[in-house]
DNA sequence: TCTATTTTAAGAATATAATTCTGTTTAATT
DNA sequence: AATTAAACAGAATTATATTCTTAAAATAGA
């Protein structure tokens, strides 16, 4: 069964969404208490699903990928195998973030990183368009971030 | 100087962005090395800037954050002094998780996440609409997510 | 309100992993 | 070939995670 979370729990997630590796040492010193209680409650969140997983962040621009791209995509034919199917080959682009299916002007939003205009030229061509039933395709180049991040805002919950 | 990064450097990117809590001993033993290297090589990439930061990634739908919206805008003016305005005003929004300034049919895209439709509307009105200079706005819904995530294919890099 | 039951926390003890250190090997440079 | 710098192995140390036991607080039922 699911547990509701207490202001200690919010407090928690907050701070191991910004920095995961902090120690429940210093977590509890935050919050008042000691490491038990503290430990205790991660392995909770975790266990109930609350926390999906702990990773690194990268620099994508410093490893090379410099360029985000979205792509806004409709589809000709909108049969549930199909659309199955378009998603599954979707996944297996390596440069694909993120498959979102929208309601609005497209059928599917799509977000990559690669290397450069050129690597996002080849994907479109020689992976993107060989795809069957594409309809409208419109491409969104990222020419500067503002902000992204995973991290959300947990004041509100 | 940044110096570049070699097969194994890759190797322990990839597996930090997939698990962060790994220990330097099951790396190592993967890798078919002690933990010192290790060791070394990841407050190496840490400190050069390639890891950025460590978090733990949160399940948005059990925190009862529900939807996720995309967002394209085009603004009116595109003066240098308005458009760093208009990013500043949009970092301050708790909902915006990303804002990329773009080139195609919108000048701008936000992505955002929030609690339902009603939160969603909200937003918009109480908060979007009132940034001055607003052309046209455009939202694309998130029905479903095929993929997420912030794990970039290191393969070919 | 009292008692039983469950939950939550504290504090100490232990296990595990991170971090440091020293010496050796390997690779690069001249 | 000699010299220097970088990378690694292995042991030693330190810090942190994890477990365990007990006490306090909260909750539910009579």
């Amino acid at each position: 069964m699911a547990h509701t979370l207490d202001h200690i729990d919010t407090q928690i997630l907050a701070m191991l969404q910004n920095n995961s590796n902090r120690t429940t040492k210093s977590i509890a010193d935050e919050l008042g208490m000691t490491t038990s209680p503290i430990f205790e409650r991660i392995k909770k969140l975790e266990k109930e699903g609350y926390i999906k997983k702990y990773v690194a962040v990268l620099d994508n621009k410093k490893i090379g990928l410099k360029l985000t791209v979205f792509i806004g995509i409709t589809l000709q034919g909108h049969t549930r195998s199909y659309l199955e199917k378009f998603v599954k080959e979707i996944n297996n682009f390596p440069e694909i973030v993120e498959c979102h299916r929208v309601s609005g002007n497209f059928d599917y939003l799509l977000k990559l990183v690669v290397e450069d205009i050129e690597a996002y030229e080849t994907f479109i061509i020689s992976k993107l368009t060989l795809l069957p039933y594409l309809g409208n395709v419109q491409s969104l180049i990222t020419l500067s971030t503002g902000k992204e991040t995973n991290e959300i805002d947990l004041s509100r919950v």
